[in-house]
DNA sequence: TTACATAATGTTATATTATAACAATTTAAT
DNA sequence: ATTAAATTGTTATAATATAACATTATGTAA
C-alpha cells in the first residue's frame, strides 16, 4: 500500500468517487481547478495508478474505474460487465472465473500471466 | 455469407493477408493507391467487417485481425492471446473456454450476450 | 422498369485519445 | 550532503475516430 503523489491522489480520488468510468479528458476538465492543466499530467497519473492496481482501464471504452476488488492482484486479472445501453460498468469478482482463466492453457499448453475480460449485455435497469 | 462491397473487400483482403493486426491508419496508407483516400472510408469498412464477423478489433491495441475461427459466431465471443514483446496476436479457439464464458453468470445471475477476452504473456519465440 | 428504401461512397472538417521532448522540482535512499 | 529515481510542468504534436452533408450504387417490390 504505497502513498500516492499529489497528482495521483487527486486523480484517484476523482475516479474513485465517480459512479461511472471516467475518460481522460473528462478527468482533465475536472481537475483543472486543482492545478492539473495538461493531458500529459493526467495520463502519467493514470499510467501509474493502473500499474499499481488502484484503477483499471476499460479498453473497449477508453475509460478508467477504481478497483474495488482486492482479489485482482495488481491488475493482472481483470473482468468487467458492461451494459450496452447505459454503459454502466461493474468489476466482476468471481473466484471461479478468475481461477478458470488464471489456469487456462491454450493449445500449445501456454499459460498467460495476465488477462482482461469484458462482458457485454444489458444491466438490470436496462432490461 | 454475404458479399462485400468494393471498399470492404479491399480492406478485408489487406487485413486477411497481414501476419499481424493492422491499425486503421496503416490500412489507410496501404489502400490509398486503390482509391480509398480518407480515414472515414476505412473506419466505415472496418465497422461493417467487425459487425459481420469477418474481422475482430483487438481493443487493447486498437488494431484489427481477420477472423480465422468459424466457431465465434459473428464476433459475439472472442478471445485472443497477445505477446507483450513482439505483439503477436492469435485468436484462441477453445470450445471449453467459449462454453465456460458463454454460460458464465455473475452474482446476480446475469448472463451476457457477448464477451471479449485478451490474454497477455510471452509467445514461444519470445520466451 | 419504375419507384422506393437501404446501403455504400466521397469529401471536408473536426473531435477525441495519447505521446514526444525537454526542463525543473521533489522525494527517498545512501 | 550526494545522488538517483520519481514526479511535475509545459509546449507541441501524433494517433485514433467521428460529424455532417452530398452523391451514387444496390436491392426489393409494385
Ligand atoms: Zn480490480
Ligand atoms: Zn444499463
Ligand atoms: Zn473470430
Ligand atoms: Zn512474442
Amino acid at each position: 500500500m504505497q502513498t500516492l503523489s499529489k497528482n495521483q491522489q487527486i486523480i484517484f480520488d476523482l475516479i474513485d468517487k465517480s459512479p461511472e468510468p471516467m475518460k481522460a479528458y473528462s478527468i482533465l476538465h475536472n481537475v483543472q481547478k486543482k492545478g492539473i492543466k495538461a493531458p500529459l499530467q493526467v495520463y502519467r497519473a493514470l499510467d501509474k495508478l493502473v500499474e499499481i492496481g488502484k484503477i483499471h482501464k476499460i479498453e473497449s471504452r477508453n475509460a478508467f474505474i477504481a478497483c474495488h476488488n482486492s482479489s485482482c492482484q495488481v491488475s493482472k486479472a481483470t473482468a468487467f460487465s458492461i451494459c450496452e445501453i447505459c454503459e454502466k460498468v461493474t468489476e466482476i469478482s468471481s473466484a471461479s472465473l478468475s481461477k478458470y482463466l488464471t489456469n487456462f492453457k491454450d493449445k500449445d499448453g501456454m499459460k498467460y500471466s495476465k488477462y482482461n475480460l469484458e462482458f457485454f449485455g444489458l444491466c438490470k435497469k436496462c432490461r
